[in-house]
DNA sequence: ATCGTGACGAACG
DNA sequence: CCGTTCGCCACGA
């Protein structure tokens, strides 16, 4: 039984929470891939719930949420491909500093950021 | 509990 | 380099 006052019912963070927290810790001016967020967050096959979790992102938290800083692993821009959501996408980040090739590919080896500590988990 | 979905990704040919 | 195939996953209906 609770003591008097339960502080907080434990609300199990859902998977898409977890991306959310991750992703809001990407700096301006780099970049992270679905891939690699769902490996920080301990499903490294769990990319395409990454994107599909983005998708989802809930509209008053694109202001916290840097989503336009998570690109595929070919370093290009998934957004289903194409579509104006995905022109924006690509302005924000040039905004940014990320430079794409002519073929629409962005240098991940020069752009890509890692968390802090890796040493967890 | 089962099924369809999709801002992924690695493997092929 | 490019399109296709197939595996993987969390989530909602």
């Amino acid at each position: 039984m609770q003591p008097r006052n339960a502080p907080d019912p434990p609300p199990t963070p859902t998977f898409y929470d977890r991306v959310y927290a991750f992703v809001r810790e990407v700096p301006r001016g780099s970049v992270v891939t679905y891939g690699q967020v769902a490996l920080e967050l301990g499903a490294p096959s769990a990319a395409r719930a990454v994107g599909y979790a983005l998708h989802f992102l809930p509209k008053a938290a694109e202001q916290d949420v840097p989503w336009w800083r998570v690109i595929n692993a070919s370093g290009a821009i998934s957004f289903k491909g194409r579509g104006p959501e995905a022109d924006r996408q690509r302005s924000m980040l040039e905004q940014e500093g990320i430079v794409f090739d002519a073929a629409g590919h962005t240098d991940l080896r020069r752009f890509r950021w890692w968390p802090p500590a890796t040493l967890d988990r």
